[in-house]
DNA sequence: GCAAAAGTGTTTTGATTACACCCATGG
DNA sequence: CCATGGGTGTAATCAAAACACTTTTGC
């Protein structure tokens, strides 16, 4: 099967070979004034036409499955440094309603500041929604971000993936709204901070917030190589 | 493309239509003497003849992707009653040499006292390995192998899935060196008596072990129907 | 000074760990 | 009677949870 494709150096179509009745969907979450959205994508063609649903499309027939990922986020949101892990694949026969087609589903997390939407040509619109706006999707794909919920609880309780879904710089209580957020739960203030700051895993930096009706919160950074070395070791990050 | 197929009902052999360039493949776990094994294939046809691998096949056109894989455990082992999960999808292009094919990997518990192999018209000869005695296998499946290890361990710490693996009656003993073997972990076997019997898990059996040069063992028995009420209510299973 | 969030301190509770020790059984 | 694993008890340590309290800032 052909399909055509925006070459990303020239910027010109190029026609390229892809899988056949396999596809990629992806799941993308933001993190925006405490609450966890995620991109939808008003399709354009096809049967799907006006419905919305996770963004997706096809495997070149070079790349790899998890470089497929990376290029329709690249290609939707321009975006290079995201999280991105696969789910896993999503193969009911009654999926996909004009042939068999078997996805692949992703999850991406991503710092909605650092982003802005390039409506692709299978993409006609996109738009965030809030968890709970989210109605009926096309195919499976209520299923697909079921399940990427699911996982995302899971991971965030052993890795600190949260990080990705907030700015550079954050505040204490950012992060501890982003867990309550994507945990589902209350936490208690004072034990939020000591338990995440006895994990070694935030730089305080000079700056504090400016402009707020009340005392200016101190701003951290996520310290990546400390994560990577305590990782090595065989450390376990739990809320 | 057109696969034969031995039918289940009839056991007559059938033409089925099966998707192309995408495959299942399947690390089959069993537990003996206090080690963990996997059960591997000699591949008897193709580019692969002669070499070891992990099971695997075809996925028909009507059949869900979860199905194929339980079909192809039934080919096998004949077994209907087993754990079993989806890895991920495994899609380098280089992983298969002659074309792009991808795979879903699963994995599958079995308890190796019910088991007695089938071997297959594309499997000539079927072998459980200890872990450290698998060498080199087929295509990725190494990767695969490698990537089932690390989803059992965490899984295994949370849900208690190791029953699979264990006799219907087994002896805290057993179950403990199943959770040392799975995660390589030295345990104190007062400590794990009081954790796992805490869980309120187990049945005591009113039978023992017999003819052993030392005190009997009570049996015990996973109590199923305990485990899905108490996971309805979000309970949290760690060894 | 008041509201609102930042940030510190303290007590209680419960789980985890480490290890000493007694029990039953076959050879 | 001794080796082997079955099984109980307990003290020490550590993490989690609950909550009272002080600090800083804008209005």
């Amino acid at each position: 099967m052909i399909k055509k494709f925006i070459d990303e150096e020239s910027g010109k179509i190029v026609e390229k070979s892809v899988m056949n009745a396999i596809t990629i969907d992806c799941v993308i979450f933001g993190f925006d004034n405490g609450s966890l959205e995620v991109l939808l994508i008003e399709h354009a063609e096809g049967i799907s036409k006006g419905k919305w649903g996770l963004p997706g499309g096809w495997i070149k027939k070079e790349e790899s499955i998890d470089n497929a990922a990376y290029r329709l986020l690249r290609e939707l949101t321009g975006i290079k440094d995201l999280y991105l892990e696969q789910l896993r694949a999503f193969g009911e026969p009654s999926r996909f309603p004009l042939d068999r087609v078997i996805t692949i589903g992703y999850y991406a997390l991503i710092k909605k500041d650092m982003f802005n939407i390039k409506a692709g040509f299978t993409a006609s619109d996109a738009k965030w929604y809030g968890l709970n706006e989210v109605e009926n999707l096309i195919y499976d794909h209520n299923k697909i971000l079921e399940y990427s919920l699911i996982r995302l609880r899971s991971k965030v309780k052993r890795a600190p993936i949260g990080f990705n879904l907030l700015p550079e710089k954050f505040t204490l209580l950012q992060l501890m709204q982003l867990y309550e957020e994507i945990l589902g739960v209350q936490l208690d203030k004072p034990n939020f901070r000591r338990k995440i700051l006895k994990m070694k895993l935030l730089v305080v930096l000079e700056e504090k917030q400016t402009n707020v009706s009340h005392r200016a919160a101190k701003l951290y950074m996520f310290d990546k190589e400390r994560y990577e070395m305590l990782t090595n070791k065989g450390f376990i990050f739990e809320v």
